[in-house]
DNA sequence: CAGGCGGCCGTTACGATGTAACATCAAGTC
DNA sequence: GACTTGATGTTACATCGTAACGGCCGCCTG
């Protein structure tokens, strides 16, 4: 029976941040492969291809620009429509998020809850900080129910300035 | 006691949708004509046609299709910049809104409340209707300022099916 | 009224984003 | 092997959004 693999390491790894990000992106890769054997999805060289090009920036990514990098790993030619497939994929499973307002994608930071998630980007330097609210969550079910609306997915982004860029 | 087997008889205004629409037209725009004047902004005859083809369906529209109205409405040639710079600027005074997810307008249910609303989206029939709750938009506020962040603008979507296409 | 200032619009061209239709390939199953 | 299912490849296209520039027009100020 497989057990969740959280890490529960709350101090942060001494290496810089591009090594702090390919051991983020390891322990991330083997949940995504144990995850997608349990559920008889098949990993292909282009989901994982695009699904490390997403931890290869901080910041959010829109889907030509993980196109790019991708091409640049596979080094070959790959179609806008391939890497769009395997970004949908990735996020219908939980693995990304779509930032709608900026036409964009970024790694999900808690995958496997089933929640969306409280996305604050900076209109200044670019970052997206994502943010947990139970709270929220169930008070946009609620004022869904009340009115009869079955949910099916939540976008919820503040636009704005970060603590960095708001000084 | 009957089960409820007949779908509820909808109550809808005494006149149709389309004279109600065409009387909620006449008094928002005769909102949006004090308002400009004064804030001293002009009410240029782009803006008024995107405005009054805003109201011209129920349903939200892209900027093309609203660049469409408006060309068949003033008989001449439009061109899409146009169309936008009369969007963002009706958006910004809080007279539509922008559906991120559909890369859509619709218009604003509550002008001159200074808050975003929550948009309930139909994937079915396309349906877009508006909500308040002002505990979620406290609750976001909240969240952001725990975090340094300086909100400018919210966006609170959700995607699913509406009473009628729940069923 | 002249002149300048600022906001809005027109035009052209382009860049960015996303998808339809159909063929092909690869992995599991019998 | 033959069949089924799902993912990818290929081509071409559709949709969405903007840069750069110049001109027009209302408004202010002298």
């Amino acid at each position: 029976m497989p057990r969740p693999v959280q890490p529960p390491a709350k101090r942060k790894p001494a290496a810089g941040p591009k090594q702090a990000r390919a051991a983020v992106l390891a322990a991330a890769e083997a949940r995504l492969e144990a995850r997608c054997a349990e559920r008889r999805q098949r990993l292909s060289p282009m989901r994982r291809a695009v699904f490390r090009q997403m931890f290869a920036q901080a910041q959010p990514q829109t889907a030509y620009q993980v196109l790019d990098g991708v091409r640049l790993t596979l080094r070959k030619k790959v179609a806008p429509l391939s890497v769009y497939r395997a970004l949908d994929f990735l996020a219908a499973e939980g693995w990304l998020h779509r930032l709608e307002s900026l036409r964009a994608f970024r790694v999900c930071e808690h995958p496997g809850h089933r929640h969306a998630g409280v996305l604050f980007l900076c209109n200044d330097c670019g970052a997206a900080e994502e943010g947990e609210d139970q709270a929220l969550e169930t008070l946009l079910d609620r004022d869904a129910a009340r009115r009869g609306f079955q949910a099916q997915r939540q976008v919820v982004e503040v636009l704005g300035l970060c603590r960095n860029c708001a000084k």
